[in-house]
RNA sequence: GUGGCUAUAGCUCAGUUGGUUAGAGCACCGGAUUGUGAUUCCGGGGGUCGCCGGUUCAAGUCCGGUUAGCCACCCCA
């Protein structure tokens, strides 16, 4: 029965399915945080509307969940964290000990036309380093990106870190075109696949003389594919030579590092990510599958003027943001998914309501009390029928009390996978016991039960 | 914000040229079966066919509107 109470357009319920997806997700994003030695912060969801008018994007700025509250004021559910961060870290930035290695998973709501892989609510995983200018920091942040992924199960071969460097998109068209038509040029290279070549000419030609050398030089430069193709196409170039040379030395950094830790072949050298990403000013980076499906599962960059911008301090600042919903898509379509993520480690299953029970209830509550997941059915039931429940939870064991283990104080436990079983006394060592078997499973040569 | 497509049970869908009380599989609940499960058999609940209006003796079916979803643009998580 349709309900007239829907979400609202955009907006999720999670189900205990999808909020234990959505757990693990974040389960996995701490984790990498943590790795990195990362700290968590978070702010409010509603913020003065001009936290976000004022600085961020003219995009963005339309995408806005804004409006006034009783008391007056305008304000707005925030799209993204940076801005908040920004004012957090600006406030005591003086005494914040650098560099400032800080994470968040927070909910952003951002007005938009859904589509696959979006939504008007979603979780993004951020992390941002700020105080530190130099190369290892960029190579950080791609790393924490990689490796966040690598938890979830992906792969190299799955997915591409696409790399690319308004640095030296900006020195290579500032020979070119006027300063500050830089920007509007970038605009019009990220639709030069998509539109044809004589609308791209058309509107490159309002920013300098020669607009057909320009596009053989820009696509010149989009081939660039590798470290040594970037290389000889820089030294093809006569002009401002010294500051060329010297970027290419903060990628061969860059990439070293990268291929140092291990994700080097995670990367791919790829100038065509270039915008939208407006206040990005050094390495910028999104990641793809390498299928070219689907959306970015994250991007990222340098973005050195932005804290200041906002009001704060004048840091050096790169990070990157990772949404939940299309990281999800990924996993989902690759069966990366941990098919129980509900799952008791044991069930017990009892026959009877008399000293089965009260044993039962016992051993679980002593197993509860070491941290371990337990369930039993909470109406009698027939055996085969608590066993077919314990089977659907997804416990991996089961924990079978009746009459004949009882006389035994003995608990037998089945696997529920291979369906071996194995008796094990009731003493004081039964929940160490039962502990290692979550671990490592039933001790060898058990005694096989029940055999018809 | 622009354009195109779609809407039947919790999910995936069938439903003939408009014609009695709208079906199936999966899922859920109960039973066969109070000591052995993910593969049996039987039964059950659940739909005013997205919503509003129109055409017609008659609309799930045709028409208009609306809402929601999907796809492309836009943009990125």
């Amino acid at each position: 029965m349709a309900s007239s109470f829907q979400t609202l357009p955009g907006f999720r319920d999670f189900y205990p399915e999808e909020c234990a997806v959505r757990n693990h997700l974040f389960r996995l994003w701490r984790q990498a945080a943590a790795e990195f030695g990362f700290s968590e912060w978070d702010a409010p969801v509603l913020e003065p509307l001009e936290l976000f008018t004022e600085k961020s994007g003219e995009e963005i700025r339309r995408q806005l969940f804004e409006f006034v509250d009783k008391g007056g004021r305008a304000v707005a559910l925030r799209p993204e964290m940076t801005p908040s961060l920004a004012r957090m870290v600006g406030a005591k930035a003086a005494s914040l000990r650098r560099p400032i290695k800080w994470f968040s998973i927070g909910e952003n709501y951002r007005y938009e036309r859904m589509q696959k892989g979006r939504g008007r609510s979603f979780y993004q995983f951020n992390a941002d380093i700020l105080g530190e200018a130099g190369r290892a920091a960029d190579a950080e942040i791609i790393a924490l990106t990689a490796r966040a992924l690598e938890l979830a199960g992906l792969k190299s071969q799955d997915v591409v870190v696409r790399l690319s460097d308004r640095t030296l998109w900006f020195e290579f068209l500032s020979s070119k075109v006027a300063p500050e038509a830089v920007g509007e040029v970038l605009a019009i290279i990220d639709k030069i696949e998509r539109e044809p070549q004589e609308k791209i000419l058309e509107k490159l030609s309002a920013h300098c003389a020669d607009a057909t050398a320009l596009l053989a030089d820009i696509r010149a430069f989009l081939q660039i594919n590798s470290l040594e193709a970037l290389e000889a196409f820089l030294n093809t170039l006569a002009d401002k030579k010294e500051s060329l040379s010297a970027r290419l030395n903060d990628w061969r950094a860059l990439l070293g590092r990268l291929n140092a830790m291990g994700y080097g072949d995670w990367v791919a050298v790829d100038f065509g990510i270039v915008r939208g990403l407006a206040y990005y000013t050094g390495f910028v980076f999104e990641v793809f599958e390498r299928s070219g499906e689907g959306r970015a599962l994250a991007g990222g960059g340098r973005y050195d003027n932005l804290v200041a911008k906002l009001g704060g301090a004048d840091l050096p600042a790169c990070g990157f943001g990772m949404g939940d919903i299309t990281l999800r898509l990924s996993l989902e379509e690759r069966g990366l998914l941990p098919q129980f993520l509900n799952a008791p480690d044991f069930y017990a299953v009892t026959s009877g309501d008399g000293a089965t029970q009260e044993a039962a209830l016992a051993d679980a509550s002593q197993l509860r009390r070491a941290n371990l997941r337990v369930e039993y059915a909470l109406k009698g039931a027939a055996f085969g029928k608590q066993l077919k429940a314990a089977s659907q939870s997804g416990a991996p064991f089961a924990l079978l009390y009746g009459e004949s283990e009882i006389a035994q104080n003995a608990v037998r436990v089945k696997d529920l996978t291979t369906g071996k079983e194995s008796l094990l006394p009731r003493d004081e060592n039964l929940t160490a016991h039962l502990v290692a078997v979550r671990r490592v499973g039933l001790p060898k040569d058990p005694c096989h039960g029940h055999e018809h």
